[in-house]
Order: C-alpha cells, then sequence, then structure tokens
RNA sequence: GGGUGGUUAGCUCAGCUGGUAGAGCAUCGCCCUUACAAGGCGAGGGUCACAGGUUCAAUCCCUGUACCACCCA
C-alpha cells in the first residue's frame, strides 16, 4: 500500500503556503515526465492528521524543477488548484466556514459540483472551529511532532487583501446561481447573423459574435451589498424554491409553516440591466408602451459593454418577449458604437491621470483655481497632485472658456467618424463655437431686413426671386440632401461638415453678400427686394430646422422669431422647432443654370479679389475694370449681374470691351476664357505684375505637362473611358488656351514696361 | 498567440463605388467695409507610413513590413 520513491522513500514531500488548506486536499500532482515519482502515478497516498487516501497523478501544473516536484492539491481552497481538480475530476472538500475558521465538518462535492457522500468530511475534533491562523500554526507543530516537517522557509509571495476588511481573502467554493448562457445565445446570434440587429460600424459584429459564440454558463450571484436580492428560498434541508417572493414561493410548492431563508446572494447587476428596454416599459405587464417601443430602434452605446450590456439585453429580450407571432422579439434594431473620447495626447481620461474634461466645464467655462481644485482634490495618490496641478495650469492658463452646449454638441458630432476614438481637440470646439456665433449674427442681418417687412409671410405671391434667390434655393437643396444622407448613415460628422460648408461658405459668405446690393438699392424693384427678404428668411427658417439636431438650442432661439417671418403661423400658446418637420430636399428646386450663373459671378469676384490681395490694393480702393475677349454668355451674365459683381468686388466700374486691344495697361485674371482686367496705372508696378503672372503661368504649366503626359500615353487614350479622355481633352484645351492668353499678356507688359 | 481599427498639411481629423487631395485650428499678408475682429479678403503648406502587386490610372483594391491603439486568450 505504501508507495515507495525511486529513491527509497515511503513518504512524498510537498511544500505549501497554508498548511492548514492540507486538510482539504483531495489529489497530490506529479509531473509526467518526472522519473522521480513516475511509477507512483495512479497509486495513492494517505494524507496525514486525516488517514484519508489521495490520488497520486500526472498533470503538467507540476513544474519538475520546483521544490520537490510533488504539489498537493486543495481544489476548494485554490483557483489553480480548481482548475487541476477539473481536470483530473478530483472531489473538492471546503474545511473553511464564510469566517475562514474550520469547519465542524468538512463539505464534500464532486468535481461536477454534486454532493459527495463517499468521503468522510470528519475533521479531527482539535481544529473544529478553530481560526484559520491559529490551525496553521497548531497544523504545522502536529506535523512536528509527528516528525513529518520537513523544513520551514521564508517564501517571498503576493497575498490578496479584501479592500474593505483589511484581511487575507480566502477562496472558497460556495454554491451560485448560473444560467445557461448557451441556450440564450443560439437566438441572440440568429439575429444579428440575419440582420435582425445590425451593428454600426458593421466590425463590432466581429466582437460580438466572437463572445458569443465562446460563452460560459453566466453566474447571477454576487456578493454585494447593492442589487435585487436572488428570488430563492431556501429550507432547512438546504432545497432550494424560486419565486416572486416568499409568500408565492409557499403557495406554488405547498410549504405551510417551515422555516425558509432567501439566497443571501444578490443578481448580477447585467443580469437587471439586461431586463431595461423592456423593464421600463412595464413588463411583465402588457402595456401599451410596451407594444409601441419595444423593440426600439436604435441603441447608442460604447463598444466595451458591448459583451456585458448589448448581449446580455439581446438575450434576455429574445428569451422574456415575444411578437404576436410568438417569435423571439429583438430589444432594438440598430446598435450604434461610438467611440471613447480620449484627451488630446490619446490617453484615457481618469481621476488619477487628472486629465478628466467636464463637458459641464466646457459648455459653461471654469477659472483655472476651481480647475485645479476639481482635479486634484480628493486624489486616490495625493503625490500626483502636484504634477497634475503643473499640467493642468500649463494647459488651461486662464482656465477653460464658456463655449456653451451647442458647440460642445456640435463638436462631437463633427469629431465623430465611424465608431473610432476622438482624440478631444479644445481648437475644434473654439472653431464651432465660432460657427454658433456666426449663425447667430447671419440671423441678426436677417432679422434686421426683414422684421416689419413684407417678406411674404401672408404667402402673396407679387414677388420675384433674384439669381442670388434661385441659386440659394438650388443649394439648400444640396445640403438637405447631404445631411439627410449623412445621418441616415450614422455620419454626423459628414453631416455637421455639409451644414458647415453650406451655412458658412454659401449662405454667409455669398447669399448673405448678394442680398446686400438688391436690399440696399433706394431705386430696386420692390418686387425683387420682397422676393429677397422672403428668400432671405426661408432659408434661414430651413437651416434652423435642418441644423436642430446637431445645435439645439440656439437654432430653437432664432426660430422663435424667424418663423412667423416665413409664414409659419406659431401656436399662441407656445411652439417650437422641435415640433417641425424636417427639411427634406425638392430636386425641382435645384436649378442648374443659376448654379452655373452664379458660379461665373463668383469667379469674377475671386478674380479682381486676388489681383487686390496680391498687389495689396486696400478693399476701400473701388476699382475700375474692363472685360474683354468674353462671348455672348458672359456678355449676357454681365448684364445680369453687373450690380453683385459691382458691389461684391467693390468696383468703380465695369467697361465691355469688344475689341481687347482698347484696354490700358492691365492686371489679368481670367476666368474660361474671359480676361478680367484691373488697370495697372497708379494702384499696381509692372515687376509686381510680372511676378504675379508667372507663378499664374507656373501653376498652369505644371499641369498641363501632366495632362499631356496622360493624354499622350496611348494605354491612357486607348483604354480609359472615352468620357474621361474626353474630360482630359477639354481641360488640356482649357489650360492651353489659358496659358497662351496669360503669356501673351505677359508679352505685353514686358514691352511696356 | 488570435482578432479589429489606425498611419493623409505644424496639430486634430474628412476623403462616398479607383481619374493624383479637403476642413477646423495654427502660419503669412491686407483690412475696424452699416450681421459678425470669436470677423472679412487673399496666400503659403502634403513623394497620402514603407515595399511590392493588379490597372491605362492607386490615398482608395490585393500582399507583405514597420509602428500605434484596442479587444480576446
Amino acid at each position: 500500500m505504501a508507495p515507495l520513491t525511486n529513491d527509497g522513500k515511503d513518504y512524498l514531500v510537498v511544500a505549501t503556503t497554508r498548511p492548514e488548506t492540507m486538510l482539504g486536499d483531495t489529489g497530490v500532482a506529479v509531473n509526467p515526465k518526472d522519473p522521480r515519482y513516475k511509477s507512483l502515478i495512479g497509486q495513492f497516498i494517505q494524507l496525514p492528521l486525516l488517514g484519508r487516501l489521495i490520488p497520486i497523478f500526472s498533470d503538467d501544473y507540476a513544474a519538475m524543477d520546483k521544490g520537490t516536484g510533488c504539489v498537493k492539491i486543495t481544489p476548494a481552497h485554490d483557483f489553480n488548484d480548481y482548475e487541476v481538480g477539473q481536470r483530473q475530476k478530483l472531489p473538492m472538500i471546503n474545511i473553511l466556514t464564510t469566517n475562514a475558521d474550520i469547519r465542524e465538518t468538512a463539505e464534500c462535492v464532486n468535481s461536477d459540483g454534486s454532493d459527495n457522500s463517499d468521503i468522510d468530511g470528519t475533521l479531527p475534533e482539535k481544529y473544529r472551529g478553530m481560526e484559520r491562523f491559529a490551525a496553521r500554526r497548531e497544523i504545522v507543530s502536529d506535523f512536528d511532532a509527528l516528525g513529518l516537517l520537513e523544513s520551514v522557509q521564508e517564501n517571498d509571495m503576493t497575498v490578496p487583501y479584501g479592500d474593505r476588511g483589511g484581511v487575507v481573502i480566502e477562496p472558497l467554493l460556495t454554491n451560485q446561481w448560473y444560467v445557461d448562457a448557451k441556450a440564450l445565445a443560439g437566438p441572440a446570434i440568429a439575429a444579428v447573423e440575419d440582420g435582425r440587429i445590425k451593428f454600426v460600424p458593421q466590425q463590432y459584429e466581429n466582437m460580438y459574435f466572437s463572445w458569443m459564440r465562446n460563452i460560459q454558463d453566466w453566474c447571477i450571484s454576487r456578493q454585494l451589498w447593492w442589487g435585487h436580492q436572488i428570488p430563492a428560498w431556501y429550507d432547512t434541508a438546504g432545497k432550494a424554491y424560486v419565486g416572486y417572493s416568499e409568500d408565492a414561493v409557499r403557495e406554488k410548492y405547498n410549504l405551510d409553516d417551515i422555516t425558509l431563508t432567501q439566497d443571501q446572494d444578490v443578481l448580477d447587476t447585467w443580469f437587471s440591466s439586461a431586463l431595461w428596454t423592456f423593464g421600463t416599459q412595464g413588463w411583465p405587464e402588457q402595456t401599451e408602451r410596451l407594444k409601441i417601443f419595444h423593440p426600439t430602434d436604435v441603441l447608442v452605446t460604447g463598444f466595451d459593454i458591448i459583451f456585458f450590456w448589448v448581449a446580455r439585453m439581446v438575450m434576455m429580450s429574445m428569451h422574456l418577449i415575444k411578437d404576436k407571432n410568438g417569435q423571439p422579439e429583438v430589444p432594438f434594431k440598430t446598435v450604434y458604437v461610438t467611440g471613447l473620447i480620449r484627451d488630446e495626447q490619446g490617453q484615457k481620461m481618469s481621476k488619477s491621470k487628472g486629465n478628466v474634461l467636464d463637458p459641464l466645464d466646457m459648455i459653461d467655462g471654469i477659472n483655472l483655481e476651481t480647475l485645479l481644485e476639481k482635479r486634484t482634490g480628493n486624489m486616490m495618490q495625493p503625490q500626483q497632485a502636484a504634477k497634475i496641478a503643473s499640467r493642468t495650469r500649463k494647459q488651461f492658463p486662464e482656465g477653460i472658456e464658456p463655449h456653451g452646449s451647442d458647440a460642445l454638441r456640435f463638436t462631437l458630432c463633427a469629431l465623430t467618424s465611424t465608431g473610432r476614438d476622438i482624440n478631444w481637440d479644445m481648437k475644434r470646439l473654439e472653431g464651432y463655437r465660432n460657427f454658433c456665433n456666426k449663425i447667430w449674427n447671419a440671423s441678426r442681418y436677417v432679422l434686421m431686413n426683414a422684421e416689419n417687412q413684407d417678406c411674404g409671410q401672408d404667402h402673396s405671391t407679387d414677388y420675384q426671386l433674384t439669381l442670388a434667390d434661385r441659386w440659394i434655393i438650388s443649394r439648400l437643396q444640396v445640403a438637405e440632401k447631404d445631411v439627410t444622407v449623412a445621418i441616415n448613415g450614422y455620419r454626423f460628422d459628414l453631416a455637421a461638415q455639409a451644414l458647415y460648408d453650406f451655412v458658412w461658405n454659401e449662405y454667409c459668405d455669398w447669399y448673405l453678400e448678394l442680398s446686400k446690393p438688391v436690399l440696399w438699392d433706394e431705386n430696386g424693384d420692390p418686387t425683387l427686394q420682397k422676393g429677397t427678404r422672403r428668400t432671405l428668411v426661408r432659408v434661414l427658417e430651413a437651416i434652423l430646422r435642418l441644423a436642430h439636431p446637431m445645435l439645439p438650442f440656439i437654432t430653437e432661439e432664432i426660430w422663435q422669431n424667424i418663423a412667423p417671418l416665413a409664414g409659419i403661423q406659431l401656436n399662441p400658446d407656445g411652439d417650437t422647432i422641435m415640433l417641425q418637420p424636417f427639411p427634406v430636399a425638392d430636386s425641382s428646386q435645384m436649378d442648374a443654370d443659376a448654379d452655373a450663373d452664379i458660379e461665373w459671378v463668383k469667379n469674377v469676384i475671386v478674380g479682381v479679389r486676388n489681383v487686390r490681395g496680391e498687389m495689396n490694393i486696400s478693399p476701400a480702393k473701388a476699382l475700375p475694370i474692363y472685360m474683354a475677349r468674353g462671348d455672348a454668355t458672359d456678355k449676357r451674365r454681365l448684364e445680369q449681374n453687373r450690380q453683385f459683381v459691382s458691389k461684391l468686388a467693390s468696383l468703380e466700374s465695369i467697361t465691355w470691351l469688344d475689341d481687347p486691344a482698347d484696354a490700358p495697361l492691365c492686371a489679368t485674371t481670367l476666368t474660361g476664357d474671359l480676361e478680367i482686367l484691373v488697370p495697372m496705372a497708379g494702384l499696381i508696378d509692372v515687376a509686381a505684375e510680372l511676378v504675379r503672372l508667372d507663378r499664374e503661368i507656373n501653376k498652369i504649366d505644371l499641369e498641363l505637362n501632366k495632362l499631356r503626359g496622360k493624354l499622350s500615353n496611348a494605354k491612357f487614350a486607348d483604354n480609359a473611358p472615352a468620357e474621361v479622355v474626353a474630360k482630359e481633352r477639354l481641360k488640356l484645351a482649357e489650360f492651353e488656351g489659358s496659358l497662351a492668353q496669360l503669356q501673351d499678356k505677359r508679352c505685353t507688359i514686358a514691352e511696356l514696361a
């Protein structure tokens, strides 16, 4: 019976840091390759003090070069040993009470968790009820007395201490409740596979699948003081009864007067959270709300809780809620996964790093002192405070300016692309605050010109639209389409960009400026002026509705004043932009002719401004200009838009030349073939204009060379689609024309100089 | 080790099904022009990480490498 090692001993030596756990040992592991113990594998050995026979088995967990190479295994009181026990199908013997004293009788269970009545759970009388460390000392001394103690050695190791009690933590087996997650996962996987639930961005489906497909049983017992207490009651024999309440349990199982004790544990917080989508709608009652709002459309969340929450909501909802056909109901149709907001360096924000930016501080502003107090007060590691304070002082010497909630919201939209993290950028917040101001100022201009005026708010039709009016209405349709498409695709950054571009670069920079010459012309046509006021107000009103989801407060504020001017009857008891329809693009309002004509107007104006800017001519100086080599369309456009061009380019006169030779010495800029000529006399020196022309010529030359190379390549001409080749040819012809014209001008100026 | 995303202007980021690049801020000029100086007008700035491949054509498609971030084990 007694095994013999190959060096002649009839005992094995094992090391342990917790000698008292030997009372719960259920085996000894040796390495399968260890020649010293090979012959012992499969045999049994007697456990001292108890006399219990336990198996000797091979397991890689035993390291040959560590200690004696033999490891005692206590599956009930050590995580590693538990794993070994599961592999080797060892029973588990629990020797500790919940106070970590030695039990009266050990609790014996099989490796699968079922009760084991074969093992004798009797513990030596002297240890019963003994405190664990006392038992440790006692057992060591008893081993010594029996001549079984090899040695006592110092051992460096990490011991876990409880956060609250400050005592050493002891692994302990208890009965806990589990959910068969595999059964729940099947339908939850199918729902994403067949598209009933979509992830945005889609790649997060992989994360969801990989977790769901490898799902483990879900332990829902938690030893915490918050949460719902587990609705299970035990009789004195330990038999469990589950129900809504103790009374319900007694009734359900006919338990008259017997003593019942409710499970002390609470449900995992994610178990309760998983009920959220329907629990909040009145479930388990079949309420009207539940019918309307379940399933809901979109869940907005962070990727870090896809496992914890999203997956569980899907499982629970599909298990507990069925549609009218009895099919499992999903909790939501789309999961929109946002990125994490990080600091400028891409670091996660955390209190201990002192890099947290409170949204409220960005909205309302905060002075440096308060911010320092907020970041360094009440810290877990006070030694960090000085470092954090100096970094904060450096980054925000003046504290944080107020930016308003709209600016913050808009910035979040603008920075949120396809589910990746956002490195927060204060500068962009400032930029978008300026955008809010821009809208505010633009609306002031509109109100100044429209209030107490006929803007067609009575839906009268005695007005006419200018080219600019038709153009901005046309562009509005495009903006509405772009913003809508972007939002539908969850591309809030593109939506923000489309809105920003339209409002600032088209409505403010061009349309408002184009409205001035119409409205400020004392001899202007009243029907045109009415048309312009009408357009000014109505386009702004549409902008407000378009912007409202991203800029809720400022749009509401402005809308209250603008809407009545746009012919919207406000409810006298209070009305809100929130109840207005979101703009829908109307393609019949798109106007390609207006777009092209305004493009021409802009080109002429920018051309003159360009010369002005590069020649440092003051904007206050009104210039006379000439136009030459234009065609009939250029001439028509000039005649129809003389007022616009004169005002926006601040011109003294525009003279159309049928013969280019009539022009004085001029600086030249082109739009198409049309030459826009700014007389140099007294304003521009010849050398400067030559430099400017050379720069222009070089730019075109560079492009031209590329184009010529491309087109002379037979492979390109033969293989590329005809329309692409034609487009390149056209471009080439245009560039060649421009180049010739500019070179010609250069010669003329050089000669005259 | 397995997986996902990223590498584009000084900084933070766009770039839709391939036709050689955009924004905000920053920089440099000129302007207090009756919505806005937190503004207007103009300008400069990028061998799109690297190496191959497919293609008439690659920031975009494919392969590999390097580096960064995250998830899982």
